[in-house]
DNA sequence: CAGGCAGGTTTGTTGAACAATCCTGTGAAC
DNA sequence: GTTCACAGGATTGTTCAACAAACCTGCCTG
């Protein structure tokens, strides 16, 4: 369908974090699957994938050039994308340099779990648990359970992920949504970059089974502090196994 | 530096809002302004502040051609600037048919006071009140009292969501001040769209006052209680004065 | 070794073109 | 008279090609 010249890199270029081989050959897949989308969001969700996978590290630079002859788009197209991601918080602009995949700092945790502490017991406290979201919570849950029985780390930070999503998700509030997975999003980034510590979560799923539990029981005030404890002992942990 | 052969619009085009005379004519203003940044950053601020302002209704069209006429700026650049756009939902894309000015409805409405009411009260449970901060507060209550007795309407309620948003920058997260600010701009869609209540911050503004006081003594509780009624009662006031 | 300048590279923006989709109005059939 | 189908025009979505502006690199001079 289109021409790929395919060109080879020239050399490592030393910027940081310097790219091992050629990643950008490895994230050519799915941009003809899930149709329906536009192409930029097609591409964006391409990027977006490669760069929660860890397939891209935070401070990666994004040339225009190659991902448009790797993926086949135009340069609109691709800039359209990096409009996107940029919104979600994954990549920075910084103007006439390009964009950059985003480097998580100590801060950005920081923040990520002062946002998460209003969110997460905003919801708790002002949402009414319906039996299907209590129903919904054990079953990812559970599912969390599995993974961690079969050692499969990312379903379950995958579960765990969805289990907090999901607490969110009872504020009944779509711009709440967006941003809890703006911060999950960014979460993903700071254990892309921290490959010391694969198996953060596997501490936090009887915590969370915990606070299912709770919930189900309607103690309200016990599931709050239940979280917020929850909440600032992972940020601890995070923090202390960020050794910069 | 463009030729702008400034066709007319035909006839009145019975869209949804129909046009009075001719938008596009007006919002011509200050691209040249605000310089350092990006084209499409400039383009989407004219639009969002024509948006904010009233001056482009809830529901109406935003066709690319008349803007670009109007603005000197290429198609490209102004899709850029719809996106931005898009991402702070002033503005919805329905594919193939164009991008649309948002149109707020009731479930909004109890949206935004759902997600205020979790947003400020974190804040004001999470967050230190510093002595500057209180000042700030003070200051702009102070603001919306003089434009109250003034009656510059318009001053009064950008005081008053310069106040709510103080309240939330206390959490310290750049993430929290920018979804504030998009439910905040969509809160000026539903003013927009709702001629029949311009005054309706005024009755608002002692309430913040006393919000500023209990904070300066520390009276975290009774602040709390205070500012969850304020929201409660804002929310019915606007909802009774919908009558759609 | 420091600083400045020229060259190449990358990004930012525009214009033109075309495909795909939507909208409109006309005409035919019932 | 109403409804349906279809053709034509208008608008959006995407690509290609080009150029201006900013940045980065390396050489060259002092």
């Amino acid at each position: 369908m289109v021409s790929r010249p395919l060109q080879r890199l020239r050399e490592p270029q030393h910027d940081e974090t310097a790219s091992p081989a050629d990643i950008w050959d490895q994230l050519l897949t799915p941009l003809e699957a899930a149709d329906h989308a536009s192409v930029p969001d097609r591409v964006a969700t391409v990027l977006r994938n490669a760069i929660s996978a860890g397939q891209v590290l935070p401070g990666t630079k994004l040339p225009e050039v190659k991902i448009t002859d790797r993926l086949g788009v135009s340069r609109h197209t691709l800039r359209s994308a990096f409009q996107l991601l940029a919104a979600d918080g994954l990549v920075e602009r910084r103007p006439n340099r390009g964009v950059f995949v985003h480097e998580p700092t100590e801060e950005d945790i920081r923040e990520i779990y002062r946002i998460r502490r209003i969110l997460e017991t905003g919801a708790v406290r002002a949402a009414v648990f319906s039996s299907e979201a209590i129903e919904e919570l054990r079953g990812i849950t559970a599912r969390a359970e599995r993974s961690r029985a079969a050692e499969d780390i990312a379903a379950m930070a995958q579960a765990n992920q969805e289990f907090h999503q999901c607490i969110v998700a009872q504020a009944r509030s779509s711009m709440l949504d967006e941003l809890m997975s703006k911060v999950l999003a960014r979460m993903r980034l700071v254990f892309a970059g921290m490959r010391s510590y694969p198996d953060f979560h596997s501490g936090y799923v009887t915590g969370n089974v915990q606070l299912a539990e709770l919930l189900a029981q309607q103690k309200r005030q016990e599931a709050e502090d239940h979280l917020i404890n929850y909440l600032l002992e992972a940020e601890q942990d995070l923090l202390r196994h960020l050794t910069l």
